[in-house]
DNA sequence: TGAGGTCATGTAAGCGCTTGCACCTCTGGG
DNA sequence: CCCAGAGGTGCAAGCGCTTACATGACCTCA
């Protein structure tokens, strides 16, 4: 049982009975020392770390995890990415974690893959998880997780009794189609796959009240794949039947652009035609003509709270039963068709005029 | 010393040993059995994975590092996420680490971050680590981890005898540049801050390069930081400045595609009156009118690779001397005034013609 | 001058796993 | 019928930290 005076991995690291010897103290102290501890005294803390700076020491990890009963870590599942919007979703959510000093696992569940076994892998390893949209793992999976680990979610169904974060779709998709309503719309159809508890499904909620609402009906609603070729091929389908629309819904931009593409294409005037409107603001719908009328989202700001509210979860605070909904933004471009905006552009801040709430 | 019988952490999750015991075993025939050796009896092995299932038993990841002196665990440190880019190098390689049983730690080194202290904390908690591009993250201090762990580069300078990866730069946008001086341009710009060793000063290269060889004088540089408004303000000086041009490389999409919209804006013909070409193929590339001639960049697959080969050097594999480098391949479509391609188009493919190589 | 504090540090017991080695029980061959 | 293997398990020693608790040294005040 006798300790080793010097010890080194052999993986070549020093570790903290290195750093203790070299600086003539116990293990103990050096623990202390380098966790900034209030009981050190000052002369013994200089000779900790410049040991430890000497010997380029860094804790390993897992043993710090293991003996601490925290990772210092902390989860995030995610569809795979494919726009910028699950990019901004990650980059607020790893920002706000840096800032506590906590790592970030990441997790993509594709469709291929198995997410039962890797969201339980990573959940051996971090101190909390956020699941984000309808990322694979289903309500049972996140419902059993979140028994032994704190959980939240994020744009995605709730889970009884555990922290959600949404931003609001419902709403917005009402004032949104309301907005096309009042530019003297009528035939107006949705473009996108309204599933139940998905963003797009509240969107289409919003989209049918609005119309509700204004006592019409929907035109029609094409149940398509959030991916380029259904916009293309909604578009081609719109002209080639000769459907009698003068506005779209679409469930996002990748629909919006790839549709309003489409249709210039085949001489269909936007918005003197068809209005299309979409949703996430992404980059391209400000360099398109006309510019996309689409809705932001404080996106990146979902992540942040989303990573500090499990933070505090883990620190011990109390699950919040009230969903935190984050107000979306409506820009307002040329696509709509409205008091078209003059030339529309990306410079700052004249050329997206307009943007209510 | 002496074990309770029953184990389990306060923290709720049972441990191995409640999983030992209830299967009526040695933990040591636990661990085996869930690692799949061979050499468990079947009845056993079933009677483990059996307790294992009835008790939720999921095993504690730090302590498995610990024992095993092995994390399953890459890191990836990346500059701020913000284009498609580093989205799409993200899901290569957390897809190829994935498949391989390893998890994914990322870091974003913001410039307000401190890097160093990030990334000996990662150090500490993975079994290798990736750098892309100029993530904050300096040449000493990748040259100091990578000396005690296994280390990747990616789309980044060197380190000298570690393995790196970059996807082509300088011979394609020699290429490119030499498209546009066939096409009849003589008074070609750039847009792009050239950084040594980054990705744009490479380009950078290729770009002077091509026109040496044609006996041409770079007509102006650019050096704008890699930014929307970059662009913008670099189209309104054109203009205003009534600067003698007649085609324009950019460092990057982003860059080219705020370039040509403020251009347009200001009533200049594109690719009549400048010829605009940039670097990325992001997805608004296909949407613009006319669509941005650019390059097109195996990302993902650079990611996949790069996860890849870091989990073979943990596996004991030797590093590679020899850098890998993936073929880019140019994009033609519209704003590079060559012979114009039909109506430009998102459609999968007639509409992206003439790719080459 | 000694009891009682206070401060700084050391001691050592784990944290929950993995794994080398010892041990036991069968088999089959000589 | 005995012994050498071989297959299956258990024992127990760590992995590199953190942190109660114990221990001294030194100070204060009656």
């Amino acid at each position: 049982m006798s300790r080793q005076t010097t010890k080194r991995s052999e993986r070549g690291s020093a570790t903290i009975y290195a750093v203790a010897e070299r600086a003539g103290v116990s293990t103990a102290t050096v623990s202390r020392a380098l966790a900034g501890s209030d009981k050190v005294a000052p002369r013994t803390r200089e000779a900790v770390l410049t040991a430890a700076r000497e010997l380029n020491y860094v804790p390993d990890g897992s043993a710090r995890a293991l003996a601490g009963r925290r990772t210092n870590a902390l989860g995030l599942v995610l569809p795979g990415i494919d726009g910028p919007y699950y990019a901004a979703v990650l980059v607020g959510f790893e920002t706000a974690a840096s800032d506590l000093g906590l790592s970030v696992v990441i997790l993509l569940t594709g469709p291929d893959t198995d997410p039962e076994r890797a969201v339980r892998q990573l959940a051996g390893k971090v101190d909390g998880i956020a699941f984000m949209s309808r990322s694979a793992a289903d309500d049972a999976l996140v419902a059993e997780i979140s028994r032994r680990r704190p959980v939240v979610t994020a744009a995605r169904g709730r889970i009884p009794g555990r922290d959600a974060f949404f931003t609001e779709n419902e709403v917005t998709a009402a004032r949104l189609t309301a907005h096309l309503i009042e530019a003297g719309r009528r035939r107006i159809a949705f473009l996108g796959r309204p599933e139940p508890d998905s963003d797009i499904g509240a969107r289409y909620t919003g989209y049918l009240s609005a119309l509700r609402d204004a006592g019409l009906e929907s035109a029609t609603t094409f149940a398509a794949d959030a991916v380029d070729e259904s916009g293309t091929q909604v578009a081609r389908e719109i002209v080639a039947d000769g459907l009698d629309l003068d506005a779209i819904v679409c469930g996002n931009d990748q629909l919006a652009l790839a549709l309003m593409h489409q249709l210039q294409e085949q001489g269909v005037e936007v918005p003197g035609g068809i209005a299309v409107v979409g949703w996430d603001d992404v980059h391209a719908a400000r360099y398109v003509r006309p510019g996309l009328t689409t809705v932001a989202q404080p996106v990146e700001e979902l992540g942040a709270l989303a990573a500090r509210r499990l933070a505090a979860l883990v620190d011990g605070a109390d699950p919040d039963p009230e969903p935190v909904v984050l107000d979306s933004r409506i820009v307002h471009r040329g696509s709509c068709g409205c008091a078209t905006p003059g030339p529309s552009g990306p410079e700052t801040s004249p050329d997206l005029p307009e943007e209510t709430r």
